[in-house]
DNA sequence: ATTGTCGTAACAATTAGTGTTGCGACTATC
DNA sequence: GATAGTCGCAACACTAATTGTTACGACAAT
């Protein structure tokens, strides 16, 4: 399956620049944020531009430059992050198109779409319920 | 997200083995199967073995051998042949730890541990609402 | 002018899945 | 028994996606 973090990493971003803020800081760094996800500030940068196009945050360039989030971390959900950071769906088709003069290679993509169809739209749905601020209220309720 | 058809391949196998049967047939060899899903027949054994292992399906050797269900089509769900079939979870973690040390750092991991697992619960639900039965009456229900 | 940070390209490294070949094991049939 | 068809499985190449890394230009506060 998906060894694919996006998601994780994307919320671990939002939730710390967040919090950040909440501090009292104004934009934080890719580098920062790199350090406490333990990852390289390019892939920050990389996912953080990717919830930028969505609207999530925003940018500054220059000296003192960085991230700040665009909206309420209360008015983000999980799917907005999702749908900004993840491209395919859940499952996937045969990647060469099965036998089309056999009955079951023709019917098998039809009949299998509408069930993934309606599994990501259940996936959806639970992805919209929870906003970043729930996140972040998880994160910070996490015993030391 | 992942370009993982192993759950697709897996029903087109079953409902393949299941038509055939009805057809009069005591055994499909992977070969056949193959031809249908347009792949190699190992793609096939590999997958339909995994499914022996969760008494899904059976296989003989010898001439005259192949595969045959071990249940009927209307006993088994969607989520039997993906808990057969896909080994890990739908969302990953971070590959490399996270700083401890760091208060987002050390409470993301469990926070979104908890979503996920709601998340995946609600998709083995859906998958377990669904019968290869189910699957093969849609597959020739798609009109030609 | 200097400096710190983003923006982005390029490419290596890693991982998972898929495709392919080869060959031994097994068994129905002759 | 010998033959032939099919599975079982190992080994390895190929592909695609993600992640990690380096490099460097663009930009703006000072």
């Amino acid at each position: 399956m998906s060894a694919n973090s996006r998601l994780t990493i994307a919320a671990h971003a939002l939730a710390w620049i967040g919090l950040y803020q909440r501090q009292g800081h104004e934009v934080a760094t890719s580098e920062q944020i790199a350090a406490s996800a333990n990852t390289n500030p390019v892939v920050i940068r990389r996912l953080l531009g990717e919830l930028r196009r969505s609207g999530l945050v925003e940018s500054r360039r220059g000296v003192g430059a960085g991230w700040s989030l665009a909206r309420e971390l209360g008015s983000m959900t999980l799917l907005d992050v999702y749908e900004a950071v993840e491209p395919g769906p859940l499952f996937a088709m045969h990647r060469t198109t099965p036998d089309q003069g056999c009955v079951v290679g023709h019917g098998i993509q039809p009949a299998m779409q509408d069930i993934y169809e309606g599994i990501e739209e259940t996936v959806r749905h639970e992805l919209a319920r929870v906003t970043l601020e729930d996140v972040l209220r998880n994160v910070l309720a996490t015993p030391r």
